[in-house]
DNA sequence: GTCTGATATGTTAGCGCTAACAAAACGGTT
DNA sequence: AACCGTTTTGTTAGCGCTAACATATCAGAC
């Protein structure tokens, strides 16, 4: 009897060949592959092996008709930093073309114009959405989502919202140890610009910036406070306010890395070196921190990394949502690391 | 006998719905759906009106199970200026999402690294690889693809490579219409800084500020041509030697923009104000350019049509590949755009 | 009418994976 | 040892679609 001609492509390892290498069946390959927990230890390391030793990788198409799920994400996001936006999407991208997730990408000018973007999202049968600063921290775009009953996770956001899902940072902490570190520099006259008011993220940092000055007696002249908007053109100005006075700080502690750039950008313009004569440091090792020159010390936040995390986050809500279970809210918070790079430097003895 | 839990989601239509509503098998729905010939007119007609009827779309999941074509795109880049990456990015994300491609990401140092990387996703299963810049202009990086007998595409490119194809604009003929625009505004000393050595752009639009010059009846003074490297801190250190000068430029063209930020930011600090001092062009229109103040005047790509063309020309590729077809080499020119903003402005009379 | 070669439709099985169920192995009681 | 609950593994079927094969239908020729 003449067997029927296979379709199979030939050369593509699926999950039978993992089975068939180790020596169970398939059913607990998958298991493996999608982590779940009944599964002995040495059965988990075994599985893993084959599939790294026969280069194996899932297929996305058949996953996505086995279960049902063709989660299709949303990302909207805000007029952020650009450069803050490609990490992102890095990140997102990676993990959900692991997951096989589609995406649906709009962006809007501000929480006022979430509305439009979401329902046309929910139109296109978005299934959850995930927020980028600073909508993530708008409780208004929040309040929508809730309304149009569609899961959501916010990243980066400064404001711990226990009934929000979402991936974080310790914006306080990080700002702790930055000024921590420039206080270790010899600095004492630190100036602060802040970020964009409307940000929790801002007031966050600030708040940071103020306790480890506390912490090691300094003051902290309100002639040393500038508010600014996250724009390089507002760390310009605000650094130029501050870079004139007749005591002007050593140290400039701005909320971001654009505003730090503009800040340099002054330094040069009023003639002072980077970081012979101040010391500049930004906030979140976007890639302005590094074109600019001299490059900027900096906070970073694994962006890229929570980016992904997020996409994760939101498929196992989607999943939870689909099966009916419930799905108690998670706060992931990840580790920062201080980089430091060329714009600062221990304080000089004169001016 | 109780029968088992489906797992059908419940209201999804499938192709079994249609079959039944216009009484043939789902066969000959599938035929339909798929345009094949072999179909009485009046069947097709009647399936049409019931996929109509039942707002039925077909489930891409299923379908790339069943044909056993999940095209698997990988996208190569390395170091760019990372504003680009971002545009390019939102470009390849919305159009991929829609055809349902997955994707693969991998970043590489130059093309020496392009191997490994290149390896890594043939090994994952890639079906073909878009290229940004400046791996889309390196013919190793192009080797190395045909000998893995990989398609590819590639974006931005400044060498026309009849072989190979890719989106792009017209390096030259943009860099003629800035450099006019600089000569109507009055403009007669201009400096030119060019990007890297390796990049064929930065050849292509040196020639067209070159042709332009010529055109003008404008010497290009060798004083007055400095060499970059598309960063930063390359365009400032150059900025410095030509504005020093005692005939110094009243405007520099840069052949990107982070090189045309830093020139600004030497600007600044030599004490000449922008625009009115001097005027400073870049080049790509990347975040770069409006985030530092002033905004910069500059040549704009339509990065994320692009990179979305890009996507469409590879899946073209790929489907002529695996149906035996020849697919010959397109090379698609998009418009470029001159995006005036403050960093311009007419010559001033003195210096 | 019946045979022929086309054309139109139907049937079957399987793409790779996982939900639901079933069975086996294990650990601790009595 | 028999019993129980838990944890780990296996079995079966099916997600929606289409390739390959099988059959039915039809037009025209003898």
């Amino acid at each position: 009897m003449a067997r029927r001609v296979s379709r199979r492509g030939g050369n593509i390892v699926t999950i039978h060949d993992v089975a068939r290498h180790v020596g169970v069946s398939p059913m607990t390959v998958s298991r493996v592959i999608n982590g779940e927990k009944n599964v002995r230890e040495e059965t988990r390391a075994k599985v893993l092996a084959s599939v790294e030793a026969l280069n194996y990788s899932p297929n996305l198409a058949a996953r996505s008709l086995a279960t049902q799920d063709s989660a299709r994400i949303g990302l909207l996001y805000s007029n952020p930093s650009v450069a803050f936006l490609s990490e992102f999407l890095l990140g997102i991208l990676s993990e959900s073309s692991q997951s096989g997730a589609q995406l649906l990408i709009e962006s809007c000018e501000g929480p006022e114009g979430a509305t439009a973007a979401l329902e046309k999202m929910k139109a296109n049968g978005c299934d959850g959405v995930i927020l980028s600063p600073p909508l993530s921290d708008s409780s208004r775009v929040a309040k929508i989502l809730r309304d149009m009953n569609l899961p959501f996770v916010g990243v980066a956001m400064a404001r711990p919202d226990p009934l929000v899902c979402c991936v974080t940072i310790d914006d306080f902490k990080a700002a702790f140890s930055m000024t921590k570190r420039l206080i270790e520099l010899g600095h004492q006259r630190i100036g602060f610009i802040k970020g964009h008011p409307n940000a929790y993220a801002s007031q966050t940092r600030f708040e940071g910036f103020e306790s480890a000055m506390k912490k090691a007696n300094l003051a902290v002249d309100p002639a040393m406070v500038a508010q600014g908007y996250f724009t390089y053109r507002s760390g310009f100005d605000a650094a130029e306010r501050m870079l004139s006075l007749k005591d002007r700080p050593t140290a400039l502690f701005c909320s971001n890395d654009d505003m730090a750039a503009g800040a340099v950008a002054t330094a040069h313009r009023l003639g002072l070196e980077v970081p012979d004569h101040v010391t500049i440091v930004g906030f979140d090792d976007t890639a302005m921190a590094s074109s600019v020159w001299p490059e900027l010390t900096t906070v970073r936040q694994p962006i890229a990394d929570m980016a992904a995390l997020s996409v994760r986050l939101m498929n196992d809500q989607i999943r939870a949502k689909r099966l009916g279970r419930p799905f108690e809210p998670v706060r992931e918070i990840r580790d920062f690391a201080l980089i430091e790079r060329q714009s600062s430097a221990p304080v000089q003895s004169s001016g």
